[in-house]
DNA sequence: AACGATCCCTGTTGGC
DNA sequence: TGCCAACAGGGATCGT
């Protein structure tokens, strides 16, 4: 799914290519992708003629900064791909949305879930969106292992559930919560607030590290209907999953094999050796 | 305020 | 081989 290190991937392909294009024609291919307007037509209307003048993410939302102070943000959902092709290119299925520039590519948002969306914001929209809830970016702004500790205290709910939740930190998703937990040694089922101050520090060191190797490799993508890079590539980090993914398979690291429960309707694979159950 | 449950949506998968 | 229910999951919303 794509999640922080998989919208990094894509912003940071789509960074050369885009900034100081400008849009020539957009369109809305169903409408439920520009669920955050009132009319499909707004986003089209108000991308048409703007300049790209930066990219930016929050979490798993990428923002393609526009002139006019306008934020063009995209959400890839849990199936969105993003490809730059060249306009004559063939439309793939499930393209939910297009946008053509300048003398340069045509961006394609591709969703067969439609969990994904595509919105134009004012600046007053943007601080009246969900957007202005989300928590601290998971890499650009991970708080010390203090503050953390701080905003788990008395918490009951479960960590891996507290690790999704994008007010108390943005960008992980399931997968890369499940990947900082294993390497953390904690169990997902653990209440935050029962972490002590060195597991508190543990999971806290071990946030960046993960995104940072799940960047490296472009993202995780886990089957065909999924991520892919702006170019069609796969991204290459699945084969370096800890936990995610590998039920009944070896741990890496005691070789005691990954076991599946499920937390709040998410899966969550964890090592149950590394990873030692909460007391009950 | 904190937490859990439910819904959205559709390609894929597994059971019969 | 064909059919269909179950499953996957991020975020919004609602109930307790």
């Amino acid at each position: 799914m794509p999640e922080l290190p998989e919208v990094e991937t894509v912003r940071r392909a789509i960074h050369p290519e885009l900034v100081g294009r400008r849009v020539e024609r957009a369109r809305i291919c169903h409408a439920r992708t520009a669920r955050r307007h009132a009319r499909s037509t707004d986003v089209e209307d108000r991308l048409v003629g703007r300049r790209v003048t930066g990219t930016d993410r929050i979490g798993k939302f990428l923002i393609l900064q526009l002139d006019s102070d306008l934020a063009w943000v995209i959400h890839l959902g849990m199936s969105g791909r993003i490809r730059l092709v060249p306009p004559e290119d063939p439309q793939e299925v499930h393209t939910r949305f297009w946008a053509e520039t300048d003398s340069g590519p045509s961006l394609r948002f591709i969703d067969a879930r439609t969990f994904g969306f595509v919105a134009v914001f004012t600046s007053e929209e943007m601080s009246s969106s969900s957007l202005a809830k989300l928590g601290p970016d998971a890499w650009n702004e991970l708080p010390s292992a203090h503050d953390l500790g701080m905003r788990m205290e008395g918490r009951s709910i479960a960590v891996k559930s507290l690790l999704l939740d994008q007010r108390f930190l943005a960008g992980l998703g399931n997968i890369y919560a499940d990947e900082v937990l294993h390497r953390a040694g904690i169990h997902p089922a653990r209440p935050a607030g029962s972490l002590s101050g060195s597991e508190v520090g543990m999971l806290h060191s071990r946030v960046r590290p993960v995104l940072r190797d799940g960047i490296r490799r472009g993202g995780t993508s886990l089957d065909d209907l999924a991520y892919l890079l702006p170019d069609g590539r796969a991204g290459g980090f699945l084969e370096y999953l800890q936990a995610y993914g590998r039920e009944g398979r070896p741990c890496r690291t005691c070789h005691t094999a990954i076991r599946r429960i499920v937390i709040r309707a998410r899966s969550c694979f964890f090592c149950p050796r590394c990873q030692r159950p909460p007391f009950t």
